[in-house]
DNA sequence: ATAAAAAATGAAGGCGCTTACAATTAGGGT
DNA sequence: ACCCTAATTGTAAGCGCCTTCATTTTTTAT
């Protein structure tokens, strides 16, 4: 292992000057800097990081924890924030949290140990004053897809409220009443936002919010497919359905088909989120587009402004999602 | 910041015996560990893995490579990798290389200096000779969904010419003769050999082979789509379209519909890869089962084999493709 | 009880780099 | 040529932890 000693013994300088050239920092004549590459280059010196970041106290790496790694939904969002990061040599460390509040704080200690300058959390376990108290100990951290007032600064997170208004509404204007509503997983806040979104929809526009037509689905395919049917089992009439997120209405596009539904002359769909493959579905999904590599980016933006303060990098708290038309959603005959 | 000098005198005893009992490492009577688990709690010890890493040139870190972080591919791959890490308390450092061989090497370089312990890398653009060399160089590496020979036990790759060869064989069995093909980016090994495979399939069924009726896509859906319409346009003939990936054979489908053109009546269509949304699709896409995050786990298991001892992780180096039937593809009239 | 072996602990020297601070050299003005 | 300031460089003290080796304590065997 080249060390920095013998690097600055070959070019016959101090070792602090050849930690200068590295880091490009203080000032070293163009003259004896030539002299470190080049005695660097013959050496095959590569620069320790890990030494780096103990005597510096900063490791250039942001602790990432999300639910999970499968699915489009987190590879998106890390995709906006890595495009960020890589501009200016930071990198990240990843860990999954699977939405179980002890694996999320153990990911979270571990990422702490490990020294990150800052962490980018997508947790949904852990309870709001956890990460509140995380936060006035003087952890860096951004805390994304959940809004907590107390540390509002620390958040992006999206407007999910609206976004579910957005999606009734949407099937409201067109001219349909009768609004089934297949809800994600209510523990988690943007299912219950998502739903709560939909019922303003309904209220604004003089309809009867019932139970009798929302079921709740836990955000994967399989529970779209379920809902319709148990909708249909206990006898609910509607002509749209609303589903809190992409995944649940293709589910949900499944099982209207194998009941000779045809979407949308029989029954509008519509999803939530705008995940890539929506656009693959036939008919195109009609969804509600959730700018998630932009809220992925805004973390990283966060993260080198408020951290590494680097200037020029905006970033709002709240995004707001817009109506994606394409072709489940008609108007009711 | 409490130091494990701070937690030793609190408890009475040498720096040594915190360290090894924060390790679990040598021999320490229950006694004095009890004695020092408490002291770390009452100062609010953190262990700080930065300088554990720097003393023992071990840093628990595994690099990860991978081309995009985008779509359901990567982050299935890297989640069967998560999964397998994670129990054994090792993390991943993520990069991506943009398919760019530059890029591709900062990354891995970068990672290196970051002092992983090992790398697993999805790599495409950087050479064969690169790689090598950088495992003479005892670089720890695992190359997943690419082989070279020369370092063949450093590689986890899926058999793709049997993959390819999978999806024509089955058109073929079931009737078609006349089958497009849409490639994915023929620079890249697997969009290769995918084609390699369909080719074998004609040959050994007696069809022949021809230019006219494939298409060079890049594996987005976008090329699928337009795949299609080229092969229309220049007068291509055929009862079946097989494409290099499920993005490209969505868009073949879409493409076709426009034409009027029945899935899977008219034109069979088959895939590759069995992305978590090819079952969404309707009529649910027939596709070739890429285990990807089999080759995930595979690459984890290497690791903690080779590079940490563990024993009990068994691994393969070429993972065998399936044929999954869906509702895509039917024989001809 | 006692010697030998085993277990438990401590002392101290790094790991490779950063960073005040001190020391040296170079540049400018008169 | 000489003094002052600014630009360069070197010195050396850590950063917080691991780990070998030596030392002390405990256990086991006789």
């Amino acid at each position: 292992m080249v060390t920095i000693k013998q690097v600055s013994e070959k070019a016959g300088v101090s070792s602090a000057t050849v930690s200068r050239v590295i880091n490009n920092t203080g000032t070293v004549k163009e003259k004896t800097r030539e002299l470190v590459m080049t005695a660097m280059a013959e050496l095959g010196y590569r620069h320790n990081v890990v030494a780096a970041s103990l005597a510096s106290n900063k490791t250039h790496t942001i602790g990432y924890v999300v639910p999970e790694l499968h699915g489009s939904f987190f590879g998106a969002m890390m995709g906006g924030t890595e495009q960020a990061l890589r501009q200016a040599k930071k990198h990240m460390l990843i860990a999954t949290g699977h939405s179980d509040a002890q694996i999320e704080k153990e990911q979270i200690d571990a990422l702490l140990s490990r020294r990150c300058d800052a962490l980018i959390l997508h947790v949904e376990a852990v309870s709001d004053e956890y990460l509140v108290s995380l936060v006035h100990q003087g952890v860096e951290l951004v805390v994304v897809n959940r809004f907590i007032g107390e540390i509002g600064d620390n958040c992006i997170s999206l407007d999910n409220v609206k976004g579910g208004y957005l999606a009734s509404r949407h099937l409201l204007d067109i001219g349909h009443t009768k609004i089934a509503y297949i809800a994600g997983s209510l523990f988690k806040a943007d299912g219950k936002n998502r739903l709560t979104g939909h019922q303003q929809a309904l209220a604004d526009m003089g309809v009867e919010y019932t139970d009798k037509l929302t079921y709740e689905g836990n955000f994967q395919a399989k529970s779209g497919t379920e809902g319709i049917r148990a909708l249909v089992a206990r006898g609910a009439k509607f002509t749209a359905v609303a589903c809190a997120n992409d995944e649940m209405a293709s589910g949900a596009m499944i099982a209207l088909r194998e009941l000779g539904r045809r979407v949308p002359e029989d029954v509008s769909v519509i999803g939530f989120d705008n995940v890539d493959f929506a656009s693959y579905l036939s008919p195109g999904l009609t969804t509600i587009d959730y700018p998630v590599q932009k809220i992925g980016s805004m973390a990283a933006h966060w993260v080198l402004e408020r951290v590494y303060g680097h200037t020029r990098h905006e970033y709002q708290h709240i995004l707001s999602p817009r109506l994606i038309l394409r072709g489940t959603t008609s108007s009711p005959e």
